[in-house]
DNA sequence: TCGACAACTGACCGCCGGGTCATTAACTAG
DNA sequence: CTAGTTAATGACCCGGCGGTCAGTTGTCGA
């Protein structure tokens, strides 16, 4: 650590490394308090050379969504365009999946997290997000829950106009394990199995109204 | 405005007046970018009055939760206690007069968003809120699902052991509320309708096993 | 009327971190 | 080998804001 390795010369390279450290970063310390010379030494590389690459710390956080996020919602998307089974177990699987890769995952976490809090800030941001991954998101959903009243395997209802209640409590989650889980810890998996249930069967005994 | 007005001296309204101003600066610019002189303008007061008042801008902030949060479950834990109909009322009543309070509310909704955003740098107050808002709505939803399904009205089930998940939906309102709405409005009454729908009967229909 | 006390003021301090740019060093073509 | 190009460096600049405190002014009791 003491003398300084040689320089090395890797345009290539670089934007993904530095993209990886600030994602590091960014994770560990929120987008407020994370340094872009902190940043630069997670990369193994001076802080002017961040300058190089990318011209502000907005910028940065925006190619992370970019990269990071879009493929978690292209697979749920690939997923549902080729399944054979029930529309309950598609379901069923998406939002597993959405769980593992969005409230488990610390990097993706704390994408949400910073989207929440500096939301303003990224008006573009914001509506990229939107764009891509919500309105992606919903016709998705919306598809699926067509295809299951068709069927006959779903009733008709209110949550059809807004498909994305299913998917609510999943965000719930994902805060609380940003905000509570140092006082006291989610239990993730009973939570989406809660979650599952209450969606899919609702809470009224069969006998009422 | 060009003329300095005459000193006052008022010991005892000062702070409620610089919480106020707090709550409409945060409000309007978010915890990180709140100044604390502008919030001493809008009180009316020097910047170094409000350190008369306050020691540091995080404490500014937990009195205004324990100030403006706490009445908020206070209400429905005292609706809850002297209900008289249905369990499935009580949970609409609640849940709808939650949403009234805390998302469609601009101050409670940004008190929400920091508490959120900055949740690590004051883990004594997620510990507050946590012991004092979450802890007691939490229990209160359980007794609520305990009479239901004594009495026949709710099944039991794992949303039981889980209760928030009942509520969950709702903090997605206020999360699209406060990063997505410029992009896309939210039809807060029909989100609440779905939601409350959703709860309480499912999406499978009624011949699904 | 006149201390003396406490509320109030706002200029000032110090720190911190985002962003710059003159300089240096690695590579490359000829 | 050399000159030209460009990636990389990090000392520095600078604006902003949280927090301080010596000084000022209102108030009140004697």
């Amino acid at each position: 650590m003491v003398k300084g390795k040689p320089r090395e010369r890797r345009k290539d390279e670089r934007p993904a490394e530095i993209l990886q450290a600030a994602v590091d970063e960014f994770a560990e310390k929120g987008f407020a308090n994370a340094k872009i010379q902190s940043i630069a030494t997670r990369a193994g590389v001076a802080k002017g050379t961040v300058y190089l690459y990318y011209t502000t710390k907005e910028e940065i956080f925006e190619a992370i969504v970019r990269d990071r996020i879009q493929p978690v919602f292209a697979m749920a998307a690939a997923m549902s365009q080729q399944w054979e089974g029930s529309q309950a177990d598609l379901l069923r699987q998406i939002i597993t999946h959405f769980y593992g890769q969005m409230i488990e995952n610390d990097e993706r976490r704390m994408i949400l997290k910073t989207l929440i809090s500096e939301g303003d800030r990224f008006s573009e941001l914001a509506e990229f997000y939107h764009r891509e991954v919500l309105v992606g998101g919903r016709k998705m959903l919306r598809e699926l829950i067509r295809k299951g009243i068709e069927s006959g395997e779903f009733r008709d209802g209110l949550y059809a106009k807004e498909p994305m209640v299913l998917v609510a409590p999943a965000i719930h989650a994902a805060i609380w394990k940003m905000t509570f889980d140092s006082v006291e810890k989610l239990n993730t998996r009973r939570w989406l199995a809660a979650h599952l249930e209450m969606i899919l069967q609702g809470v009224l005994s069969q006998s009422s109204s």
